[in-house]
DNA sequence: CCTCTGATTGTTCCG
DNA sequence: CGGAACAATCAGAGG
Protein backbone atom coordinates (compact mmCIF):
# COMPACT_ATOMS: atom_id res chain seq x y z
CA UNK A 1 0.00 0.00 0.00
CA UNK A 2 2.31 2.54 0.99
CA UNK A 3 -0.07 4.70 1.74
CA UNK A 4 -0.73 6.38 -0.98
CA UNK A 5 -2.84 8.70 0.37
CA UNK A 6 -2.69 10.47 3.60
CA UNK A 7 -5.94 8.71 4.92
CA UNK A 8 -4.84 6.49 7.65
CA UNK A 9 -1.24 8.17 7.59
CA UNK A 10 -1.79 11.08 9.69
CA UNK A 11 -5.27 10.18 11.14
CA UNK A 12 -6.60 12.43 13.55
CA UNK A 13 -3.63 12.41 15.71
CA UNK A 14 -4.74 15.35 17.90
CA UNK A 15 -5.23 17.63 15.99
CA UNK A 16 -8.55 18.68 18.26
CA UNK A 17 -6.92 17.52 21.54
CA UNK A 18 -3.78 19.96 21.04
CA UNK A 19 -3.85 23.08 19.01
CA UNK A 20 0.01 21.81 17.79
CA UNK A 21 -0.03 23.54 13.94
CA UNK A 22 -0.74 22.12 11.59
CA UNK A 23 1.84 20.13 11.09
CA UNK A 24 2.15 20.17 7.67
CA UNK A 25 4.23 17.21 7.14
CA UNK A 26 1.79 14.31 7.75
CA UNK A 27 2.35 12.57 4.90
CA UNK A 28 4.00 14.80 2.08
CA UNK A 29 4.01 12.16 -0.35
CA UNK A 30 1.19 13.32 -2.02
CA UNK A 31 3.54 15.51 -4.21
CA UNK A 32 6.43 13.87 -5.05
CA UNK A 33 5.48 11.01 -7.10
CA UNK A 34 7.76 8.31 -6.07
CA UNK A 35 8.58 6.20 -8.61
CA UNK A 36 10.15 3.76 -6.48
CA UNK A 37 10.42 3.45 -3.48
CA UNK A 38 13.50 3.74 -1.53
CA UNK A 39 13.99 5.41 2.09
CA UNK A 40 15.45 2.98 4.52
CA UNK A 41 17.33 0.62 2.72
CA UNK A 42 18.74 1.01 -0.59
CA UNK A 43 18.26 -2.73 -2.16
CA UNK A 44 20.15 -2.62 -5.11
CA UNK A 45 21.78 0.53 -6.45
CA UNK A 46 19.74 -0.20 -9.80
CA UNK A 47 18.26 2.74 -10.77
CA UNK A 48 17.50 4.96 -7.59
CA UNK A 49 20.88 6.15 -7.27
CA UNK A 50 19.80 9.59 -6.48
CA UNK A 51 23.26 10.09 -4.71
CA UNK A 52 26.22 8.35 -4.64
CA UNK A 53 27.12 9.20 -1.11
CA UNK A 54 24.50 11.89 0.43
CA UNK A 55 25.75 12.32 3.95
CA UNK A 56 22.86 11.64 6.46
CA UNK A 57 21.30 14.59 8.07
CA UNK A 58 22.51 15.82 11.50
CA UNK A 59 19.98 14.40 14.18
CA UNK A 60 17.92 18.20 15.27
CA UNK A 61 18.15 19.31 18.63
CA UNK A 62 14.63 17.57 18.49
CA UNK A 63 16.27 14.68 17.91
CA UNK A 64 18.67 14.87 20.37
CA UNK A 65 16.52 14.98 22.56
CA UNK A 66 15.05 12.08 21.56
CA UNK A 67 17.56 10.03 22.13
CA UNK A 68 17.81 10.62 25.47
CA UNK A 69 14.07 10.86 25.50
CA UNK A 70 12.99 8.11 24.49
CA UNK A 71 15.09 5.78 26.73
CA UNK A 72 13.66 7.26 29.58
CA UNK A 73 10.00 7.21 28.36
CA UNK A 74 10.41 3.61 27.22
CA UNK A 75 12.02 3.19 30.84
CA UNK A 76 9.06 4.40 32.61
CA UNK A 77 6.91 3.04 29.49
CA UNK A 78 8.27 -0.78 28.72
CA UNK A 79 4.80 -1.26 27.73
CA UNK A 80 4.53 1.27 24.81
CA UNK A 81 6.98 -0.09 22.28
CA UNK A 82 5.35 2.51 19.56
CA UNK A 83 7.28 4.75 18.06
CA UNK A 84 5.03 7.11 17.54
CA UNK A 85 4.05 7.07 21.35
CA UNK A 86 7.58 8.40 22.34
CA UNK A 87 7.23 10.86 19.25
CA UNK A 88 3.99 11.99 20.20
CA UNK A 89 5.59 12.27 24.21
CA UNK A 90 8.73 13.56 23.14
CA UNK A 91 7.01 16.22 21.28
CA UNK A 92 4.78 17.38 23.72
CA UNK A 93 7.66 17.86 26.39
CA UNK A 94 9.82 19.10 23.68
CA UNK A 95 7.48 22.17 23.68
CA UNK A 96 6.86 22.08 27.35
CA UNK A 97 10.60 22.77 27.79
CA UNK A 98 11.87 26.05 28.34
CA UNK A 99 14.81 27.03 25.04
CA UNK A 100 17.20 26.77 28.24
CA UNK A 101 17.03 23.53 28.41
CA UNK A 102 16.81 22.80 24.56
CA UNK A 103 19.90 25.14 24.72
CA UNK A 104 22.19 21.70 25.37
CA UNK A 105 20.55 20.42 22.51
CA UNK A 106 20.82 22.51 20.17
CA UNK A 107 24.34 23.25 20.98
CA UNK A 108 24.91 19.69 20.00
CA UNK A 109 22.84 19.64 17.36
CA UNK A 110 24.85 22.90 16.10
CA UNK A 111 27.76 21.38 16.29
CA UNK A 112 26.59 18.15 14.14
CA UNK A 113 25.71 20.77 11.92
CA UNK A 114 29.16 21.88 11.09
CA UNK A 115 30.07 18.61 10.81
CA UNK A 116 27.88 18.05 8.28
CA UNK A 117 28.80 21.18 6.47
CA UNK A 118 32.46 19.67 6.12
CA UNK A 119 31.06 16.53 4.21
CA UNK A 120 28.63 18.73 2.19
CA UNK A 121 31.14 20.24 0.89
CA UNK A 122 32.81 16.87 -0.25
CA UNK A 123 29.60 15.99 -1.51
CA UNK A 124 29.00 19.07 -3.40
CA UNK A 125 32.42 18.22 -5.27
CA UNK A 126 30.91 14.79 -6.55
CA UNK A 127 28.03 16.32 -7.33
CA UNK A 128 29.65 19.14 -9.30
CA UNK A 129 31.65 16.79 -10.50
CA UNK A 130 29.07 15.42 -13.25
CA UNK A 131 25.66 15.65 -14.17
CA UNK A 132 26.14 12.30 -15.29
CA UNK A 133 22.91 11.01 -16.43
CA UNK A 134 22.42 7.20 -15.87
CA UNK A 135 22.50 6.91 -19.61
CA UNK A 136 25.49 8.50 -20.45
CA UNK A 137 27.84 7.51 -17.91
CA UNK A 138 27.49 3.80 -18.67
CA UNK A 139 31.52 2.55 -17.99
CA UNK A 140 33.26 5.33 -17.03
CA UNK A 141 35.50 3.00 -14.99
CA UNK A 142 38.66 4.24 -16.29
CA UNK A 143 37.16 7.63 -15.35
CA UNK A 144 35.95 6.80 -12.06
CA UNK A 145 37.96 8.80 -10.10
CA UNK A 146 37.46 9.18 -6.30
CA UNK A 147 40.54 10.44 -5.14
CA UNK A 148 40.48 13.20 -3.74
CA UNK A 149 43.89 14.40 -3.03
CA UNK A 150 43.91 16.95 -1.20
CA UNK A 151 42.19 16.88 2.26
CA UNK A 152 38.70 18.73 2.11
CA UNK A 153 38.81 19.41 6.01
CA UNK A 154 41.56 20.92 7.50
CA UNK A 155 41.74 18.07 10.23
CA UNK A 156 44.87 19.74 11.81
CA UNK A 157 42.97 22.63 12.50
CA UNK A 158 39.75 21.23 14.79
CA UNK A 159 38.36 24.68 15.85
CA UNK A 160 37.38 24.63 19.34
CA UNK A 161 33.67 23.56 19.56
CA UNK A 162 32.47 26.01 21.21
CA UNK A 163 30.94 25.14 24.50
CA UNK A 164 27.17 26.81 25.64
CA UNK A 165 28.02 30.12 26.47
CA UNK A 166 27.08 30.83 30.42
CA UNK A 167 25.00 32.88 30.16
CA UNK A 168 24.65 33.77 34.00
CA UNK A 169 23.83 36.91 34.05
C1' DC B 1 12.02 -13.21 4.26
C1' DC B 2 12.20 -8.49 3.84
C1' DT B 3 10.36 -4.07 3.40
C1' DC B 4 7.56 -0.59 5.25
C1' DT B 5 4.91 2.04 8.24
C1' DG B 6 3.98 5.00 12.29
C1' DA B 7 4.93 9.96 14.81
C1' DT B 8 7.47 13.70 16.63
C1' DT B 9 9.88 18.29 15.13
C1' DG B 10 13.74 20.35 13.12
C1' DT B 11 16.81 21.01 9.69
C1' DT B 12 18.68 21.03 5.52
C1' DC B 13 18.76 21.57 0.31
C1' DC B 14 17.39 22.59 -4.16
C1' DG B 15 14.71 25.49 -7.49
C1' DC C 1 11.47 32.32 -0.21
C1' DG C 2 9.22 28.00 0.01
C1' DG C 3 8.25 23.49 -0.24
C1' DA C 4 9.54 18.98 0.16
C1' DA C 5 11.84 15.24 1.98
C1' DC C 6 14.27 13.13 5.38
C1' DA C 7 16.78 12.38 10.17
C1' DA C 8 16.12 7.93 14.63
C1' DT C 9 13.63 4.46 16.58
C1' DC C 10 11.63 -0.41 17.13
C1' DA C 11 8.46 -3.58 16.77
C1' DG C 12 4.69 -5.16 14.37
C1' DA C 13 2.37 -6.28 10.04
C1' DG C 14 1.83 -7.41 5.49
C1' DG C 15 3.12 -8.81 0.76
Amino acid sequence: MKTPKGKGAAKVTKEALKPADDRKVGKRKAAAVPDKISKQKAKKEKKAKKDPNKPKRPPSAFFVFLEEFRKTFKKENPNVTSVAAVGKAGGEKWKSMSPAEKAPYEAKAAKKKDEYGKLMNAYNKKQESTADDANAESDRSKSEVNDEDDEATGEEGEEEEEEEEDDDD
